[in-house]
DNA sequence: AACTATATTTAGAATTATTCTAATTACAGC
DNA sequence: GCTGTAATTAGAATAATTCTAAATATAGTT
């Protein structure tokens, strides 16, 4: 697994600027989350990572996915009470997740539509982010 | 507390439809999320549920949640993965959560508008629900 | 290249929200 | 009032995540 370099690039200068050192770990789970992009929980991307990396441990791949969302490379992705799913697409999007196959599909957001929802609110409301979540059925599983 | 004749026939119609009994806890826990429409966690369910019957358990505050969830008398709120909070309101809207506060509101979501985000959906797939969670500061809390 | 100060990783314990279990109690129909 | 089933209860169990403290790695300086 190799980290191209324009990410590296993205990646040593968003932790430069919060002041955090590139780690091997660090790069690993970012290019293992950019490589397969299928919203892995924090247990999958253990497994995963430990097939280049077997000494690596479950605490740090929650510590290295918790620096990558807060220098904004990746994105936590909630649904429901389930497990935490992490997704380094940085466009604006919402999430599908189909109730039968288990799969979460990223669904563009114009920023007209992201307009639309921002006017809704209530006279003195302002919002950093919306988080749109879709649940039903994905074109592969049609009921 | 006391349930308005309307909401307790709405509560025994679903879960008679769905061949469950009506119960005072069920009862009790239902009038108290109508009262106090604050989106109020388990735990808050389960304090103020005690100040009127000092016997009920969390177990039971759970049980009845859930089945006034499944028999869609009140939906269940989720934002990040901070506890459950729960809601008796039916009509289609968001929550906007207030960082400063913590408090949640509800906001109103046109047809129109759940028409659009319906329609950015790729081809072949089908949505039963759209989750909309807005964040940021709340009237009272400008920063 | 060694030295130092600080950041990160690590294994395992701790925490927290929620669910499960098995016994007791309550309800609806006879 | 009986009887069968559903619901409640207390406490144990679970699962995802966070915390802790010791070991290791990193970046900057000599």
């Amino acid at each position: 697994m190799r980290l191209e370099p324009q990410y590296k690039e993205l990646l040593n200068s968003a932790l430069e600027r919060s002041g955090q050192r590139a780690t091997k770990q660090r790069e690993h789970i970012y290019a293992l989350l950019l490589q397969k992009r299928n919203h892995p929980t924090a247990e999958e991307v253990y497994v995963r990572a430990k097939e280049d990396m077997p000494t690596i441990s479950l605490a740090t791949v929650y510590n290295c996915l918790e620096t990558l969302a807060e220098t904004k490379l990746i994105r936590q992705v909630n649904f429901e009470r389930e497990p935490t799913r992490y997704c380094p697409n940085l466009t604006k999007h919402a999430h599908f997740y189909c109730r039968e196959s288990g799969d979460i599909v990223d669904v563009d957001l114009s920023d007209q539509l992201l307009d639309e929802l921002m006017k809704v609110l209530p006279a003195g409301f302002t919002a950093k982010h919306i988080e749109i979540s879709y649940d039903g059925a994905c074109n592969e599983c049609h009921d």
